[in-house]
DNA sequence: CGGCGCCTTGAAGCAGATCAACTCCGGTGG
DNA sequence: CCACCGGAGTTGATCTGCTTCAAGGCGCCG
């Protein structure tokens, strides 16, 4: 983690926020943690470049991704006082961190009801997708979603396929045989194992809205 | 759905916020719907008596439970105009709708920030459990869910075994089955099939937190 | 007492997990 | 420049936990 740039604004909140209303510019590389489960939780975080995920193991090592974040995009709510998710860098990413303090808090308080209604829509979307629906629904899903967010003809997928299985609830050769089989139905094209782009998009959002 | 009292307070607000800041009082019979997906989200709901389920259908009708809801906690945040679940009552209810007018939002900002992120803690744990947990730890981790609702020895479950497996995205038999597994087991008691108490504790927490 | 939901129980089938090679590719060092 | 290595992805074979299908029990209310 590199440290860019010290605070924008400092008020003092000693006793229960000891990053009170500091701002801070950070970089991470590839895989780096940005926050780990059970930190305090200081910060609340937006994405300038790059991509982030956020993890949750459980005892016997069981990966649950709770969501991916692009540029932009702000996480790391919590409702109290500690992190209930990990959190990581896919690739190389820059982010800002607003210490939550009383300051930023009363200041941008509309935008912090927002930004978590949204993750709130955002969560319950993810989970509808978990409980009810097949390999092949999810992953269709799960590439219309990805290929939303870039204008680009060619998608990225910055995530590996043992995050995309973890992101569904899958085994990573289900995620594979999937993938593989959207190709030979001439539903996607993939250029290299990492990027694609959508060729009929139509049977897939039959899948995906099942 | 009976009216009890009229509005509280009224601040018009004709053009966006048709119902503004009027709060009703509101009376529900069991599986009356209280709003369905797409209504608009003029109000706010706090629960005063009774419990509330929330829905998704997909369009081939397979059914989510979103979440259950007891007397004191708050439902129907929305990111935006619109329900994205439908909800209904599961027993005979009693509630207050706020309407979401600027003036409540103004005055209760921080109360609605706090709910919005208690609810995606919610629904975050909830959505691990439905990624990469067997059927015995998800009715585990159900069971001791409900029971640490209610003091008493002695739990209700308001909802029917339809409602469990849609919550946690098994089939109907499944549930029985590992209901009744856990009563083989001597680790829980069903006095009838609505209504049960914990035996073992121990057991039931170590599946629910593999 | 009879009928209708809800729940339970049993048997069979299947989607996806698991296990096991094998391929592909980028990096590294001889 | 190429041989080697290791991690990521793919592919095939087998296994299994859960679903599905089917039947029967049980309680509740008219």
């Amino acid at each position: 983690m590199i440290v860019h740039a010290l605070p924008l604004a400092v008020a003092p909140q000693p006793a229960l926020r000891p990053y009170g209303d500091i701002d801070v510019r950070l970089s991470y590389g590839a895989d780096e943690p940005i926050y780990v489960e059970g930190d305090e939780a200081h910060f609340v975080y937006v994405l300038l470049s790059g991509a982030v995920r956020t993890i949750r193991h459980s005892l016997e090592g069981r990966r649950q991704i709770g969501g991916f974040y692009y540029p932009g995009d702000l996480f790391g709510l919590e409702p109290g006082a500690h992190h209930r998710f990990s959190s990581e860098a896919l690739c190389p990413t820059e982010l800002i961190a607003f210490g939550r303090g009383a300051q930023w808090s009363a200041l941008h308080q509309h935008t912090l009801t927002q930004a978590a209604l949204r993750e709130l829509a955002r969560t319950q979307d993810h989970l509808a997708m978990l409980g009810r629906r097949t390999a092949r629904e999810k992953i269709a899903s799960f590439l219309l979603d990805v290929s939303a967010r870039g204008a680009a003809e060619n998608t990225a997928l910055l995530m590996s396929r043992q995050d995309i299985a973890d992101y569904l609830g899958l085994a990573i050769e289900t995620v594979s045989r999937a993938l593989g089989q959207f190709q030979d139905e001439g539903w996607v094209a993939f250029h290299s194992c990492r990027e694609f782009h959508i060729l009929k998009r139509s049977p897939l959002q039959r899948l995906a809205s099942r």
